[in-house]
DNA sequence: TGGATTAATCGTATATTTGCGATGAACTAA
DNA sequence: TTAGTTCATCGCAAATATACGATTAATCCA
């Protein structure tokens, strides 16, 4: 792809809440996690029965999941148990809930409508 | 794509996460929401003046915020103001805040090492 | 009417994601 | 050693995402 050529810079932040942003961005992985986040403690490659995938494509998933930081693996020759990986999970907990709590209240409520740029706004 | 052959079943509340995750997504549209809100009220395509990307780029990334039902459009010719859209916004914190909050807290902590899979997980 | 301004959309190129089956690696049990 | 189990990785195909420049659409102003 043509990448942008005067390179955009992105804050710890910025970056941060996307990379954990994108873990989420499918229904699948948001299942795992919530499968994984009820087990009473672990969990193993029985997901492969809860979730019509193949096998291959579960294993990407958590894959992508453990890259993020949101799950961790424990090897149990020959089965690997995942769970939630704690750090991750109330970090990116935080760093949600950071973004969705602005410093200042946004005080727009700009109708659908058009509406004169001198209504207080700039 | 090859797609799932058995259709993989999702709950609202798994695709509504992965939809708001998607738009969160990428470092700019993190960016763009930060300064929307940030900003007093609403906002225009001063945008492209503050981000280093291609007008027809930025107008996309706005294009998929909105789709997301993050941010909102005010059409005031020739322009255009975005800003945060409370109501997506503040689903978005909901849902967002509800999935990192278990019902129950996660009891695991498998250590990285092998541990016996009888110690109390299945 | 004829520019000027702003932003969306189109067309295109490339990168990344998603999914599968097949294969390989690691380990256990017979 | 040999088979069996479990899971990761490879290789491929197709869908999506990302980025750009060029064009179009809508509107205002002279």
């Amino acid at each position: 792809m043509k990448r942008t050529l005067s390179v955009v810079e992105y804050s710890g932040e910025e970056e941060a809440i996307a990379v954990f942003a994108k873990a989420l961005s499918h229904p699948v992985r948001i299942k795992i996690l919530k499968l994984l986040a009820s087990q009473q403690c672990c969990f193993t490659g029985e997901l492969t029965e809860l979730i019509p995938m193949a096998q291959s494509t579960i294993s990407q998933h958590l894959k992508s999941l453990l890259e993020a930081g949101l799950i961790q693996g424990e090897i149990n020759p020959p089965k690997v148990r995942y769970c939630i990986n704690q750090d991750g999970w109330l970090k990116a907990h935080s760093i949600f809930e950071d973004f969705f709590t602005p410093d200042r209240v946004f005080g727009c409520d700009c109708p659908v409508a058009v509406r004169a740029p001198e209504d207080g706004c700039r």
